[in-house]
RNA sequence: GCCGAUGUAGCUCAGUUGGUUAGAGCAGCUGAUUUGUAAUCAGCAGGUCGGAGGUUCGAAUCCAUCCAUCGGCUCCA
């Protein structure tokens, strides 16, 4: 006998050898129809396997995550099965669950493979899983395994089993599929009731830009069809927020191919945006001690050699621009702090002064790969929020407060609470890769730790995603496909001090060298703007709103009360225009719910009578007759920061 | 940079197996209308069909190439 605990803590016995799904057709048929797969001491095993020894155990369904992983895992092994069958001669590498589905590595030889294809497989997915082919876990020894793949002439399987402990290597059959897996699967196949094939690309063997680059499938499967239209129907949505399509349509930004790929023109609208996000951090930055200094676009390239830019980057980058002095040679600044830590060289500097905080709105100009240029997201071209801290080894920790402070309050201002704040320690197993002492470093990464706890701040940390100069911080949101960007940035330095030969006299008398820390919260002001924007799907916080206030007058007769209106709203800093087109109310209203305006004035021969406003709100409707001051009054009580 | 897809008017799209002067709606302009909470009517104008080539009697349509965009991979100081 041997003892199962289940989630609410009870114990109950049972046979040696029980499986999980047995157990949970104990508990009811309808619980274990339902089941994917089961929790045995927090490690997911499927139903089928036996357990023999006391556990504890936690049934999983579609509705935990676990669940969800394991279900889309059996189905790449469907969707591989569906493709060994369709098309002969097929190799595959890896093929895991994501976020949203799956997908698998495949290497069709000459085949290529594109959307067209689809629905072949969908359709030979669908008719195998009507088969309800059964997940069949075999453990099999590493010999045997290199054995039926050198058979089957699978490189890539080899490759990985090479990798693999013997004793520790499984295969998994359903139907006439078998894969090298770890598992653990659904039952049968016949749990897969909807399938939808999503997009296919190129991917390199282990991610190794030097091996063969293999055909990406990603598809999703659902065990009810409801869900996969659901599923399909919120795609469509999120891609009505797009950035790229909403800064089109608001007119917040625009590409040029005669201006260059990856360099964004900023419209009038989007400009108000950003100088309005500028000055808002401005504001905080004063408050904290920062001081604003300002440096060129482009600097000699003996300052990137110096900061070691130019040998890491040099070749790959936007190349030197030349004077009519031949050997002068210039470079479009891709980064702010070679400038700065000059700026901290300007004059000595006792320890009494640090930190000193130089901050600026820094241009700077980085050759992203063609293929990597993303709307705002990924430029060529962009303004960070840029600030160099120089401060003693003793503050570092109490910087990274500070800035923490600052980033969770700009954050919380805009909006934004669904973000991973992930800490980027060294790797323990390979020092040789970091520049600065040990010792340092311990003390700094101790130093974020310790700053993270003691602001609440929910981390998540990674080893060895380190910069090669120093640990950091970063702060990181999706967008609307679910991509991750890194906004925020919290890094410190210990190489350029170096390198710039920094210093400032101790209370010792003894020149010491400055910590650098490294930090914007906004990251950069493109790929903040374009997140902002799909975050509120263009409504923008009314502070920030570009037109927020439009005045429509029901006929040309009250243009003039109009034009009166808006010069008190314009006395009472609301900016405020009108739309004196010669359009009924009704295609105004239409044209400014579709440009997104917070507040539509509508006024006719009621209003200039008593000297007020129809209000409506855009995505609510007509809130009713305002006197002006009760609408500035209104209007305020929101547009505060 | 690599793999795959896409590119027709400012925007959203149509254009049959290659066949005369390439279509529509919105936006724009002109005129009529003077309008009360999501599209008033009419007229006009707008395109070397992403670029430069090739095949053909004939190319938006077929081919190769380049550019850009989209989805990934790789990269991201």
């Amino acid at each position: 006998m041997l003892k199962i605990t289940f989630p609410d803590q009870t114990v109950k016995e049972f046979n040696e050898g029980i499986t999980s799904l047995e157990i949970a057709k104990g508990i009811s048929e309808g619980l274990a129809r339902r089941c994917l797969a089961a929790k045995i001491n927090e490690e997911v095993w499927e139903l089928t396997r036996p357990i023999h020894s006391d556990s504890t155990l936690r049934l999983i369904t579609w509705d935990d995550p676990e669940g969800k992983s394991v279900f889309w895992h059996s189905s790449a092994h469907l969707m591989a099965e569906a493709i060994e069958a369709l098309y002969s001669g097929v190799k595959f590498g890896i093929g895991p669950p994501v976020e949203w589905g799956f997908y698998y590595d495949v290497d069709l030889g000459e085949k290529t493979f594109s959307s067209d294809d689809f629905k072949n497989v969908e359709d030979k997915m669908k008719e195998l899983a009507g088969k309800n082919s059964a997940f069949i876990r075999k453990p099999v020894a590493k010999k045997d395994a290199l054995e039926y793949f050198t058979e089957k002439g699978d490189e890539y399987k080899l490759d990985l089993i090479n990798d693999l402990e013997d004793g520790t290597i499984t295969f998994y059959t359903q139907g006439n599929f078998t894969d090298l897996c770890r598992g653990p699967h659904i039952p049968n196949t016949g749990f897969i009731k909807a399938v939808k094939l999503l997009n296919v690309a190129g991917a390199y063997w282990r991610g190794d830009e030097k091996r063969k680059q293999l055909t990406r499938i990603y598809g999703i499967t659902f065990p009810k069809q409801g869900e996969l239209e659901e599923f399909l129907k919120r795609l469509e949505e999120a891609k009505k927020r797009d950035h790229r399509k909403l800064g089109k349509e608001l007119e917040i930004f625009h590409y040029s191919e005669k201006v260059g790929m990856g360099l964004p023109l900023w419209l009038p609208k989007g400009v108000i945006i950003r100088e309005r996000l500028e000055n808002f951090l401005k504001t905080e930055q004063r408050k904290r001690g920062y001081t604003p200094v300002m440096t060129p676009h482009i600097g000699k390239k003996e300052l990137y050699v110096t900061s070691g830019h130019y040998e890491k980057y040099g070749k790959e980058s936007f190349q030197p621009i030349f004077t009519p002095n031949y050997e002068e040679e210039y470079l479009l600044k891709p980064m702010n702090c070679p400038h700065h830590c000059e700026i901290f060289k300007s004059k000595p500097h006792s320890y009494r002064d640090l930190p000193v905080r130089l901050s600026e709105f820094g241009t700077v100009y980085r050759y992203e790969q063609s293929g990597e240029l993303n709307g705002l997201t990924r430029t060529r071209g962009f303004t960070q929020d840029d600030a160099h801290i120089f401060c003693r080894e003793d503050q570092v920790k109490a910087e990274f407060i500070s800035v923490i402070d600052l980033v969770m309050h700009v954050f919380e201002k805009l909006g934004f609470s669904d973000y991973t704040a992930q800490v980027s320690l060294s790797d323990p197993k390979d020092r040789s890769k970091y520049i600065g002492s040990q010792e340092l470093w311990q003390k700094a990464e101790q130093g974020i730790i310790d700053a993270t706890k003691e602001t609440g701040l929910k981390t998540v940390t990674v080893y060895g995603e380190a910069a090669f100069y120093g640990p950091k911080l970063d702060f990181m949101v999706k967008d609307v496909i679910g991509r991750n960007w890194q906004l925020g940035t919290i890094q410190v330095d210990y190489n350029l001090p170096n390198r710039f030969e920094l210093e400032y006299t101790g209370a010792d008398n003894v020149k010491h060298r400055p910590v650098m820390i490294h930090r914007a919260p906004f990251g950069s002001m493109e790929r903040f703007i374009g997140i902002l924007i799909e975050h509120c799907s263009g409504n923008f916080p009314l502070w920030l709103t570009p037109e927020p206030v439009v005045i429509l007058p029901v006929s040309e007769k009250y243009i003039e009360y109009g034009k009166k209106v808006a010069l008190q709203l314009n006395e009472n800093e609301i900016p405020a225009f009108m739309d004196d087109k010669d359009d009924k109310v009704g295609k105004k209203i239409r044209d400014s719910e579709l440009k997104k305006i917070p507040f539509m004035l509508v006024v006719g021969e009621k209003e200039e009578k008593d000297g007020t406003v129809a209000v409506r709100r855009h995505g609510k409707g007509d809130l009713g007759v305002f006197t002006l001051g009760n609408f500035v009054a209104l209007f305020r009580e929101e547009a505060v920061l």
